[in-house]
DNA sequence: ACACAGGCCGAAT
DNA sequence: ATTCGGCCTGTG
């Protein structure tokens, strides 16, 4: 399933090459099923309400359709859009996504998803679904007692204060509410760990702001190339780019574009 | 063994 | 407004 292969969520495996995916959202594990190329079965070990959380997790409600004719404005985003169509961007919950992308900065996927295992197997609440053993992620209060130096000995190394601070310093930033977009980004900007990158992915990510673009070394490079003539540019400008070619659906040309970058671009430079 | 990661921060241009 | 070194440490 691509939606799970591209880099927006960390939690959710699969035990089958890709036709099955469990993972924790909120206070239960999922189990999602590609059943057709259209069809996602759906199953947790809690029934109640799953189906309507399972329609926002999803986005359902997007015209995906309408996505696509928006984003598709040349011939290599037709061909970005072939290869990555399909791919469906989450709304994840937003302590999780947080605390992903917080400790994401100058890491990688395995070690990331290393880092959330262990927060979950600790801090988290041990499920039992379908004969397998599986942990809910932490929530914030699950984590007030943790220590800065307790997520050194994680091996969070530098970004352990970052994590700190964000849990102990913002307790009312969750159910803070920004009328606008901008300003949001910008007090997102202020807590200590989280710059424009990481603003950008939790707003997207974590609160549905599709109108995102998180410029990350791939997209950098696959904007610097192809819409940039080459030439050198900030991840800040490469962002606002993205937001004008794409328009209201930039986070999901962003996330199209990572997935093919990825498997398609060269490293150079 | 040893650079290098899906950045951020602060200081110095 | 842009560039640069330092930050921690698991992974390749």
């Amino acid at each position: 399933m691509k939606t799970f292969e591209c880099g927006q969520n960390f939690l959710f495996e699969s035990f089958d090459n890709g036709q099955t995916y469990y993972g924790p959202f909120k206070d239960r594990i999922v189990k999602l099923v590609q059943i057709t190329p259209h069809i996602i079965g759906i199953d947790s070990n809690v029934k109640k309400n799953l189906k309507n959380e399972m329609e926002i997790f999803l986005r359902c409600k997007d015209d995906y359709n309408e996505m696509l004719k928006v984003i598709a404005i040349d011939d290599l985003m037709n061909e970005v859009i072939s290869y990555s169509k399909g791919l469906r961007l989450l709304k994840q919950e937003e302590f999780e996504c947080s605390i992903s992308y917080l400790l994401s900065q100058c890491s990688n996927i395995p070690r990331i998803k290393h880092h959330l295992r262990q927060l979950g197997e600790i801090y988290g609440q041990k499920v039992r679904y379908e004969k397998r053993e599986f942990f809910l992620f932490p929530t914030r209060e699950d984590l007030l007692d943790v220590s800065e130096d307790t997520f050194r000995e994680l091996g969070f190394g530098y970004r352990a204060k970052y994590i700190w601070n964000f849990i102990n310093c913002h307790p009312g930033f969750l159910l803070e509410e920004f009328e606008d977009s901008e300003e949001f980004n910008k007090n997102l900007q202020c807590i200590d760990g989280i710059g424009k990158k990481v603003a950008d992915c939790i707003q997207l990510f974590g609160y549905g702001d599709v109108t995102h673009f998180p410029v990350d070394i791939w997209i950098k490079r696959f904007m610097i190339q192809y819409y940039n003539e080459g030439k050198k540019a900030s991840t800040k400008i490469l962002s606002r780019l993205g937001r004008q070619l794409f328009k209201n659906w930039a986070g999901y040309a962003q996330e199209f574009i990572y997935y093919y970058a990825r498997k398609n671009m060269k490293i150079e430079n």
